[in-house]
DNA sequence: ATAGTATGATTGTCGGACAATATGGCCATC
DNA sequence: GATGGCCATATTGTCCGACAATCATACTAT
């Protein structure tokens, strides 16, 4: 083994801040919904000046670990939702070129047994969410804008449903990168909008027949068949993925 | 449709700053690696005072978008690496209340079609990377903490193999996760140690041969036992996972 | 070429200041 | 009693100026 020297770590007071504050939000003791000190107070009690309170404050908020309440002045500890979430992820993979393929193969991955799950884990509210999704996707079939939002929100559903808080997670950034993909696919192949309506009619009612193997099948089945769009539509899946 | 009026949508300097940068960033007229400006510079050129850019570099700071090289004192573009990310998505997690039996469920899910991947896409270097980090795994059986390491490189390197880079950023966090019940169940089930450094060893033969069906079935099976080692220990599964 | 030194640039931290706005209490009106 | 107007205060957003510590660089001496 080398004995070479680690470099001392040395941390600037801002980051010290941020770091007491932002274990005091993970070990509960500031709860979520609670407010935060003022930043004079804050700065009282660290015994700094308020710019560095301020900076720390900006660090947490990046974070997604405190926000301000719309309106409001006074910052409050948030936990961060899947939204916030993804939306970090979505730079990451933006910066990494991670391309539309990469994305779409993660989904094939995930959502069979993501449905399969939901077929074992549904509840009444859970199921109703995922017939809502089905049929406001139905409904709006006709314009691609609210077909794509349809599309996304049926995987939601189905995610939501599954009892696994973290596949919401990790589903929301593939979704909100696939959405201009889907968009050209919509626009582009109008049979496309059927055949999404067909499958997700086919399995919710997997899904509620608690029939675990179906629900997974199908889901498989569509998801393929979205890729099938793309190639039909000569869209180049290589590309990387935009990061509006 | 109800026509609430939306709020008027107003950020403060430091956050239009910190997007117009992030803008840059995204859009690749900041070059990765480049460094920014000074922040009198910067302050200059956006017409603001200093305060405002330095509480702006913090919000991109904690969102991984820039950093300081060890030791130095300008800010650089950086791309933010798994390791990163994962340690946000931990604290999402755990902020969740995220059960480890959760966290696992999503591994059961990744990792058999990550190791079918790897199998399609491996390389010389992928393939020896894997074949390094079940060497590593015998050589530190022993050791509880080095085991626990060997665990994790394993699977990191089977995603890095798999030919799909969301499928690192996506496991990290659930590795880092853990850590901690994988530890347990090492230090309290010795003979595991074993059988999963022969489970390695056939997913890599699996993987070194390209057979895709043979590399996940050995995946699907090595996640399994490792469910079963926590059952077997009693490791309670529906705990929230730790914030370390 | 390497080590030391001087110089300037940059960051970390501080203090104070002021305008704009949210908060909360008080009062009048209905 | 609920509602709306009004005011004092607290808090935030933004600015300015300052200074020590540290990094980058050029220069010098060995």
């Amino acid at each position: 083994m080398s004995a070479a020297f680690e470099p001392l770590p040395f941390a600037p007071g801002y980051r010290r801040v941020a770091g007491e504050i932002a274990a005091r939000i993970l070990d509960r003791t500031l709860k979520v919904g609670e407010s935060l000190p003022s930043e004079l107070e804050l700065a009282t009690q660290f015994g700094v000046n308020r710019s560095m309170i301020r900076e720390a404050l900006r660090e947490l908020e990046s974070a997604d670990l405190i926000a301000r309440r719309r309106g409001t002045k006074r910052l409050v500890v948030v936990r961060p939702a899947a939204a916030q979430i993804a939306g970090r992820l979505r730079q990451a993979f933006a910066l990494h070129d991670v391309t539309v393929r990469e994305v779409w193969e993660m989904l094939e991955v995930l959502e069979p047994p993501a449905a399969q799950a939901a077929a074992a884990a549904r509840t009444a509210a859970t199921l109703r969410r995922i017939e809502e999704a089905v049929a406001a996707y139905r409904a709006g079939q006709r314009e691609a804008r609210r077909a794509v939002d349809g599309v996304g929100e049926f995987f939601r559903a189905i995610a939501g449903a599954s009892g696994n808080r973290v596949l919401p997670l990790m589903q929301e950034p593939l979704l909100q990168l696939l959405t201009a993909a889907l968009g050209v696919l919509i626009e582009a192949a109008p049979p496309a909008r059927e055949r999404i309506a067909v499958a997700q009619e086919r399995i919710c009612a997997a899904i509620g027949d608690g029939n675990g193997e179906l629900a997974r099948d199908w889901m498989a089945k569509h998801v393929r068949d979205f890729r099938r769009g793309f190639e039909f539509c000569r869209i180049e899946l290589n590309t990387p993925v935009p990061f509006g």
